[in-house]
DNA sequence: TTCCAGGCGTATC
DNA sequence: GATACGCATGGA
């Protein structure tokens, strides 16, 4: 990870990020694109500005702790994804989605804020999702803690728009005030029975639990399986996908399922 | 108007 | 365990 600070901003030295890559693809739902590779947002409660393309990026509205102690994690910047991509690409399917969006990294989101995220996002397009969350943390000036949802109701939250999924909100918020569902035990605990606790929560199923395993919690071996990505796996793995991307097929999949749909779109 | 959006819960077999 | 269906909301 390189990077300095010059007059209060962080300028950051990554090769392997593209901002429209990893912002705007539906991995986090808080960020506005507000120019051409320039995008302001947040993570929990922490703002940032960022602008930047062709491996070097400006960090506004930070500073050198919070770059390090939020945003290195939050970007993954202890990660080689030059190494990674060498790996995929031994895979003829992989190696042109590698090619065609390079800049592509996983977003290490907080945990909480991930489980909301993706919770909004069944059956739901990025537009409303965004709109719903970013409702949400305006409604409360932050981003609302477990215990500041379970005390709504269905009703309370009619401001959000967010249909039928305010009640899993609600039980996913109570469950997790509560104890029931400990996300640390989460983070600790292996892929497996770390997904299985978390379908506990009404409105987590397999991909939803998939996404929030892979961005809030960092297990790159979960594999969110959406309409996208079973057309992937039908066309170009119809034997399997390989195994031995195993440990990193979470990652594999952000770069498939970002050819697949902008491909798709001729973009 | 109808269809769809990074699914899930429920009923039914 | 597999499959069909309804679900709130709003943009295309």
């Amino acid at each position: 990870m390189e990077y300095k600070v010059s007059s209060g901003d962080i300028i950051l030295y990554e090769n392997d990020l593209e901002l429209d890559d990893v912002l705007d693809t539906g991995q986090a739902f808080r960020w506005n694109k507000i120019g051409d590779n320039h995008y302001v947002g947040a993570s929990l409660d922490t703002p940032l500005e960022i602008m930047g393309t062709g491996g070097e990026f400006i960090l506004k509205n930070t500073d050198e702790e919070t770059f390090l102690k939020v945003w290195a994690g939050y970007f993954d910047l202890g990660t080689d994804y030059s190494e990674l991509r060498n790996e995929y690409s031994k895979d003829p399917t992989l190696r042109s989605a590698c090619e065609f969006s390079g800049g592509i990294r996983l977003l290490r989101q907080d945990s909480w804020e991930a489980l909301v995220s993706f919770i909004f996002s069944s059956n739901n397009n990025i537009t409303r999702i965004k709109g719903i969350i970013s409702r949400l943390s305006e409604h409360y000036g932050h981003f609302p803690t477990p215990k500041e949802i379970a005390v709504e109701s269905p009703e309370s939250l009619g401001y959000l728009r967010s249909g039928f999924r305010a009640g899993y909100i609600l039980d996913a918020a109570g469950k997790v005030a509560s104890g029931e569902v400990d996300l640390e035990n989460v983070r600790k605990t292996d892929y497996e029975a770390a997904k299985k606790e978390l379908m506990r929560i009404k409105g987590v199923g397999p991909k939803v639990a998939d996404c929030v395993l892979l961005s809030g919690f960092g297990k790159t071996e979960a594999f969110p399986v959406d309409v996208w990505m079973k057309r992937v796996l039908e066309t170009y793995y119809p034997d399997g996908f390989p195994e031995a991307f195993y440990g990193t097929r979470g990652i594999a999949q952000l770069y498939l399922f970002n050819y697949i749909r902008k491909k798709g779109k001729g973009e």
